[in-house]
DNA sequence: TACTATTTTTAGCCTAATCTAAAAAATATT
DNA sequence: AATATTTTTTAGATTAGGCTAAAAATAGTA
């Protein structure tokens, strides 16, 4: 009856991100580890999100949760707004990209559906956020594009780097300072067997070199 | 302790309009009335906003209650967010100036005060909202400008629509269907006292009967 | 002034969303 | 398989922010 609050929708959105990672029903810990609550929390909220009138989740005792058709259209429908909200703020107010998570975080639970197709407008309705992650349209629709980890790009490919796996902050800052940016060209000169490093050509100008870790959270596209 | 919620920051806002309109301490029921709350509702949250660390409001049992300076300062900040998401909404996502307040009211309870200093530059640090309502800057100074009722205004005399009174969406799209909006030239050509109806040259070209009623909504500035 | 009407406060209840502690169920380990 | 560990649920409490109904204070009027 009443409109869905800010704790019900990210309860959602916690419940859509685990399934989407696992492929599994959503557990009550992991639910409460996202949400920073405890587990008994989690379950008195998957019981009044399954209790609505028409149930946003499906509950299977002692057996994890996972969103209804009626959910996973709230879920996107938020990861929309977040992800609109962060490409307006890296793009018009000039945010970098490890700012705008937090910021988002509140726009998103704005409720007018009215300013958020305007504002899609506005950006020229974009398909990926600032940090290449896909922005579905006002349908729940996501725009896939054939993308690898940097880690599983062939020696000497050239490629794009067009998303990140992490997107804390401190990664993204590290970026930064690598100068190591959505659009940025890389090829893999060679893999370090010694100490897992990869020697990289950057953008064909400078030579950088890479641990595996920040190669295992880089997107890339070959060209 | 807590960071001060929505409720709060609300209540805030309903005692600072009112002290403004009437300079006296603000009723319990015009701020229930205002809250669309009960008067039992308004008691017990202006205590709560009186026992706080530092007090947001200065309360007398049965004598009303107006805000202390730190008081003043959030609601003054509030309105600072409002009138510029009001703007934003307007000038860059194309609302017109009756769709934006309930907007508005939401986007003004984002926390993020370094988002707010963006907005503003991104708009160009504007001075008015599109109801030529002033935007206080970030120390919480009002700009004032030298304005009149349209009722006050001489006979003949020519002069600018610079803001609305009433800011209503039934009355705004009044004004939209007459184009007359901010900025439009207007002159008093005759007061019809027969039906308290004014004969209005609106920019100079067509001549336009306004009611009483709408002149006193009307600010205006002299040429 | 004394009575009436209005306004404000107090008292007691309710719901959403959290918590802790304990019970119950599922999973893992000898 | 029996027991130990982990996970989930239940039970009961708390806080914010509302409500109603009744009591108390203030204001208005005969």
């Amino acid at each position: 009856m009443n409109p869905i609050s800010k704790a019900e929708e990210n309860h959602l959105k916690a419940i859509f991100n685990l399934c989407e990672e696992t492929g599994k029903r959503a557990s009550t810990n992991a639910i409460a580890k996202i949400m920073q609550t405890k587990a008994a929390s989690v379950t008195a909220m998957i019981i009044r999100l399954s209790g609505k009138e028409i149930p946003l989740v499906n509950h299977q005792k002692h057996k994890g949760v996972r969103l209804t058709e009626a959910g996973k259209k709230l879920a996107t429908n938020l990861i929309r707004k977040h992800r609109l909200w962060e490409t307006f703020l890296v793009e018009k107010l000039n945010f970098s990209w490890d700012e705008v998570h937090e910021i988002a975080e509140e726009l998103e639970h704005i409720k007018a559906e009215k300013l958020i197709d305007r504002l899609d407008e506005f950006l020229g309705r974009p398909k990926f956020d600032p940090h290449g992650d896909p922005i579905p349209d006002a349908d729940g629709n996501f725009t896939f594009r054939k993308q690898i980890l940097l880690t599983d790009l062939a020696e000497n490919q050239a490629a794009v780097v067009v998303g990140v796996l992490d997107d804390s902050p401190s990664f993204l800052q590290y970026l930064n300072k690598l100068k190591l940016v959505l659009g940025s060209k890389v090829q893999i000169l060679e893999r370090v067997e010694y100490d897992g490093s990869n020697r990289i050509l950057l953008n064909d100008q400078q030579e950088q070199v890479l641990t595996n870790k920040v190669c295992q959270n880089l997107y890339v596209k070959t060209l």
